[in-house]
RNA sequence: GCACCCGUAGCUCAAUUGGAUAGAGCGCAUGGCUACGAACCAUGAGGUUGGGGGUUCGAGUCCCUCCGGGUGCGCCA
């Protein structure tokens, strides 16, 4: 019998069939399956000692005894007991073997992993720039982070719908259409619309804050825009084409290509429901004029209210975010919805899943799995939220540009002799790929520090030591003359080396990582594991020969380098980056 | 003032959510290219996990309390 794709789940269902038969399953028995130490396996499961705990028994007694009831493991596992209860599990080569056969390709790992999660659709909300003004290195984090999970979502059998959820909406349009209609250079709306609209809002902004005749004037232009104006409309829509056209460009290069940009201006009709059903659930109240909620039972959100219509009657992001989420559950019928957004919202996310928890409750339907998928600050090196030096925001396209030229500058200083339009195409991937990578490489909760050198100097946990590993291998093939497509591991034996055992094993937690890292909703975990498997192939290299004259040792070492491949270009999938042949 | 997040090696960060001797990378020291790519590998030094108390078989992780940093808190999103 093989092996399944994730064998923690494997040793997971096994466990609970051996705890079944001594009773202790309904008693609240966990396994607690981990990847283990190397040093003392594979897999190791720590569920014993937690049962043994609550049932005030001797751990170490009640382990061996699930161990007598795994008779069925032992022919893929040296199993063993250690310390105060834990049960050890070590893959025997041939088992290695069988799971490295097994899962040969993309397609494959895919259709093991896709089980965790069949069935089930989710929403995602990342991105979600304010039109009419440039991606800044604001947006980074979210549109990176975002793409990464939708992913990991699909891979694990998800049905993902990718959502855009733009602000597109705002009181920022009275302005930047008083300065349209009055300042408009088309030649620099055709070249770079992004930069014509800031500097109209800019102008807008400036003649209204010095002639109140010009802000009455920009204020009636946003009334005739949210009136329907036909005019107005159009220039509006013209403006949120633009943008998205040029936010497509950013998104080209990180790999992300939304279903669907439902922005705050789709729900603009879809608000009076929310205060209708609000207040007629006695959930919203009138105070200041303002329609609020609050939460009694909530220490802060007792008396901080979350103010879901103005006391001007207009709307806000609060009525529109409830009405998305009513429109994600009722439309797209949603079993979950992440929303990839700044920490500093959290205040704002929880007060708007309480409110929609109450509210669905209170109308009789079933409210989707929320999630805040927060993340924090880009910082400079100075450990202050990254800017440029006269304190403006860095933009998007201008920092990615930045991280290309630099890769340029460093594949050159390798490379060469290689023809320039080859070092550029290896510099626009190992350029974007390094921010990327820096970004989901560390835990999203914290801030991170960006510092060129760390990102691009092309050492330790880096995009470029992934990519490197991933060239490596397809270079043993070209130089070998082997199509990597179609490698020659027949007849290859099992991993014997300890270079190559580590190489198995790592491969075989594969599934573990892209697990941890879908269920946490956090890409870090994938990162460090394809690090680790870098590393590991890297040891192996450096150890063991692989063209050897030996056929069988040829062989299972062809194999660990096809299936090391495939593993890390999947990974890089996963994140969004693009790998590549040579670097 | 109230609330939330953070504090781990000189630096940047992990630690599978309470598990085994706290791990990586950078930097530093030493060694390795006539071996499939040295953008690499091997070995080594480096820690009172901000301080103190508590919970238990077990705490970087949970609770309390100080210290230090960040963020949010009625009509921007």
């Amino acid at each position: 019998m093989s092996l399944p794709f994730n064998i923690a789940s494997h040793l997971d269902t096994s466990l609970r069939a051996a705890a079944g038969q001594l009773g202790m399953l309904d008693r609240g028995f966990e396994p607690e399956v981990r990847v283990a130490d190397p040093t003392h396996g594979d897999f190791q499961a720590n569920g014993a000692l937690a049962f043994a705990k609550r049932e005030k028994q001797n751990p170490r007694v009640l382990a061996q005894q699930i161990v007598d009831r795994l008779g069925g493991l032992a022919g893929d596992f040296e199993i063993g007991l250690a310390g105060p209860g834990f049960i050890n599990f070590r893959l025997k080569p041939a088992a290695l073997l069988a799971w490295l056969l097994a899962y040969d390709s993309e397609t494959h790992l895919q259709t093991g992993a896709a089980r965790a999660r069949a069935g089930q659709k989710w929403i995602v909300d990342y991105s979600s720039p304010n039109t009419a003004k440039q991606m800044h290195v604001g947006h980074l984090r979210s549109a990176v982070i975002g793409e990464a999970i939708c992913r990991l979502l699909a891979f694990s059998g998800a049905h993902v719908v990718r959502d855009n959820h733009i602000g597109d909406w705002g009181t920022q349009f009275g302005k930047l259409i008083w300065a349209y209609k009055r300042h408009l250079d088309p030649a620099a709306l055709a070249a770079e619309p992004l930069e014509e609209f800031e500097r109209l809002y800019k102008l807008g902004n400036n003649a209204a804050a010095a002639d109140s005749a010009v802000l009455t004037a920009a204020q009636q232009e946003l009334v005739r825009l949210q009136n329907g104006d036909a005019g107005n409309l159009a220039i509006w829509q013209k403006i949120n084409d633009a943008s998205l056209a040029a936010f497509q460009q950013i998104y080209d290069q990180l790999g992300i290509k939304f279903d669907v940009t439902l922005g705050e201006s789709f729900y603009n009709d879809k608000v009076d429901r929310v205060y209708r059903e609000l207040t007629a659930g006695g959930l919203a109240q009138e105070s200041e004029g303002a329609l609020v909620v609050f939460h009694p039972e909530h220490p802060r959100f007792k008396t901080q209210p979350f103010i879901v219509r103005k006391k001007d009657g207009a709307s806000n992001y609060a009525s529109t975010d409830l009405a998305t989420i009513l429109y994600r559950a009722e439309h797209f019928q949603v079993d979950g919805a992440a929303y990839v957004i700044d920490f500093r919202q959290s205040d704002h996310l929880a007060q708007l899943f309480l409110t929609a928890r109450k509210w669905f409750e209170k109308t009789g339907r079933k409210l989707p799995q929320l999630e805040h998928v927060d993340f924090g600050t880009v910082l400079g090196e100075n450990n202050k939220p990254l800017q440029t030096r006269d304190g403006e925001h860095i933009r998007l396209k201008a920092l990615l540009s930045e991280a290309r030229e630099r890769a340029y500058s460093l594949v050159t200083a390798r490379s060469p002799e290689a023809p320039e339009a080859e070092r550029r195409a290896i510099a626009d991937i190992v350029g974007v790929a390094s921010v990327q990578y820096a970004d989901l490489a560390q835990n999203r909760s914290s801030d991170y520090v960006f510092a060129w050198d760390k990102m691009i100097s092309l050492e330790g946990n880096t995009a470029a030591y992934l990519l490197y590993a991933v060239a490596r291998v397809h270079s043993i093939f070209r130089k070998a003359g082997m199509d990597v497509l179609q490698p020659p591991i027949a007849g290859a034996s099992a991993p014997a080396t300890a270079a190559e055992i580590n190489l198995a094993r790592k491969l075989t937690q594969f599934a573990d990582a892209v697990q941890l890292a879908t269920n946490s909703l956090r890409p870090h975990y994938l990162c460090t594991y394809l690090h680790e498997l870098a590393g590991e192939f890297s040891t192996f290299y450096g150890a063991d020969k692989v063209i050897v004259d030996e056929a069988p040792v040829r062989a299972r070492r062809l194999l660990l380098c096809h299936r090391t491949l495939v593993v890390l270009e999947t990974g890089l999938h996963l994140l969004g980056l693009r790998p590549l042949e040579r670097m």
